[in-house]
DNA sequence: ATCATCTGGGATAGCGCTATCCTAGGGCAA
DNA sequence: TTGCCCTAGGATAGCGCTATCCCAGATGAT
């Protein structure tokens, strides 16, 4: 009874084919009736099935990767961690992929496009199912690594508007345009830019700002204050404090995010100027915490959570071979008027 | 020259074979100079090297891990990624742990043992190399699940005295008492325990917080507040006005984490409660922010990312087949005190 | 009745790697 | 010299699954 041991590598877990033997079908059959990839009788399906229950049956990811050459998982690009933005779109995807079966890995690309490359070209040896990517630019190497590679992936956080390029987001432009045209309605007049990260959907919220204030008639370089620094809710204090500093004309402030701009609501509390009387303050992204500010801070809201269900739909859909409605989703958002302006 | 295409199922990539072929050895010995899991002669060595680094060779994960059983990844069970704690601990770990050519597999258990089990069943079948799950304490079915995958695991977050489990963390219970203690010593008296989520860990600082409460003759169960929601900023604005509306005699409170403390501010500031001369206010973790608070947040720093890099690199050491010294790194934590107390 | 077409089950042959066994040659004691 | 380790390369045989080819039987058109 031992002598098969020797020369046996077998793991001793239930394999598929002995859910073949119990179900008195070849293996390729068994195969066939569990993944629905070709018509099975009924019966046979019924039968398998019910082997597969009784041993406990659980195929091995691995062996199934070797042999179709793909594997049961998807590699996400996401910015970073330490943006709450990024946890909330990070879930969603995890929970929509995990219902069909799929593990997520999720690669931290730092805003670096060195280490996106490097993470993708990883990656992709694993030979993921799927890629779902942050944003729509990269550079030359990494596009062409993802065509080459014959993934399916769609583009998270911006919407495109061509049609080759799967996308599920909103126009950041338009949504700082939007902001922008709040600002300018309620009165103010010079309001600053503040950016930290400039990281391409940050530089089209600029965008949109700028738009509106040349509009306006009402554009100046010296109103943008831009920093290359990772975005955080003390760099957002020092910003606002630099900027009430050396401009003091200044009468609201752009924030690019939520973070730098809870930060600058406490810095304002505590030197003691009165927001949105003497400035106002806007943010973006609605992060946690915002609409506990003091005063509450007006901001736009983006539908993280809704885009990475969207996104991760659509992958599905495209991992199972079918077809799309439209490739590019937008989403919109929300202008979440609150205290500070 | 084509005629070969028709059964082929190759992929096209170089395969180890190819490497050996240029070589001129085996392929076994190709695999063995890479691995170096046994001794080759150097020579052979340099030849395989310059071939995989001409032909641009790189091993299929899958193919390695169905003939080895064992994949080059790593599973981490961690509660949430909405606390920042997790998210610091995390970005340790991958560093870590892809510096050895490890990909790491995020498994969100959400607080929920339940959840953690079926995570955990999903990932061993996977075959991960190793495993590294957040605190100490699990139900039985997680905990044969993992002694019987015979997969090497670390412990995150909490300092085992025992030397039967491998761990990494500190004291939650001293660390909370210290807390406390250093409430007491400046004074206050009726000092609350204010807490949300209500894991093992929050559990072990309202030990300590007891401990010394009780030491100090001044304990009253009245003055615990434990509330099982998901911990967030505004959470703890609530609680901190449900506790001064309905306790006015307390002199302090201690938030188990930093988001509900900076919530209470937050609350303290809209409702005019003078922090700390009303009411003291401490946190725990040094979340983000707390340092730019109105007052400053006095906390607990604790070294996850340390925690986070110490723990893989244990785990490192187990997966390859190495002892490490201690089986239980206690790395400690820093009171950090500051304006709100 | 004849042939083309479709259906659904199975045999076969890998996917790309590593565990296991084997063996030739060298060192070394007796 | 004989025998007994060791060393290090290679042949062999899978790991557990699926792609590919094949084929018998059923169906439909002519």
């Amino acid at each position: 009874m031992k002598s098969t041991a020797l020369r046996s590598r077998a793991t001793g877990r239930i394999t598929l084919a002995d859910v073949a033997r119990a179900a008195g079908v070849s293996p390729i059959t068994v195969s066939r009736a569990l993944r629905g990839e070709r018509a099975v009788d009924p019966e046979l399906v019924a039968r398998v099935k019910t082997a597969v229950s009784k041993l406990g049956y659980l195929p091995n990811p691995a062996a199934r990767a070797l042999a179709s050459g793909v594997g049961n998982h998807v590699a996400v690009m996401i910015p970073m961690l330490s943006n709450a933005l990024f946890v909330d779109l990070l879930e969603a995807i995890q929970r929509t992929l995990r219902h069909d079966g799929y593990q997520t890995l999720i690669g931290v690309t730092h805003y670096d496009p060195a280490e996106e490359e490097m993470l993708l070209r990883e990656q992709l040896l694993h030979r993921p199912a799927g890629l779902l990517v942050t944003g729509l630019e990269r550079n030359d190497a990494t596009r062409n690594l993802i065509a080459q590679s014959g993934v399916p992936c769609v583009h998270l956080m911006e919407a495109s508007g061509t049609a080759d390029v799967y996308s599920v987001g909103f126009s950041q432009t338009n949504a700082g345009a939007d902001l922008t045209r709040h600002l300018l309605a309620r009165g103010y007049q010079r309001i600053a830019f503040a950016a930290a990260q400039l990281d391409p959907r940050t530089l089209q919220r600029l965008e949109g700002w700028r738009r509106e204030m040349q509009t306006a008639g009402l554009y100046n370089t010296s109103l943008e204050w831009l920093n290359p620094a990772p975005s955080s809710i003390s760099l957002g204090a020092r910003m606002f404090e630099q900027i009430m500093g050396q401009q003091p004309a200044v009468d609201a402030i752009f924030f690019c995010n939520d973070d730098l701009a809870q930060g600058a609501l406490l810095a304002a509390l505590r030197l003691g100027i009165a927001v949105p009387q003497r400035v106002a303050v806007a943010g973006f992204n609605d992060l946690t915490g915002s609409d506990q500010m003091l005063p509450t801070l007006t901001t736009v809201r983006t539908p993280r959570a809704e885009i990475g269900k969207a996104a991760a739909t659509m992958l599905l859909a495209l991992m199972h071979g079918e077809s799309v409605d439209s490739p590019c989703i937008d989403l919109g958002y929300e202008l979440l008027v609150r205290g500070s302006t």
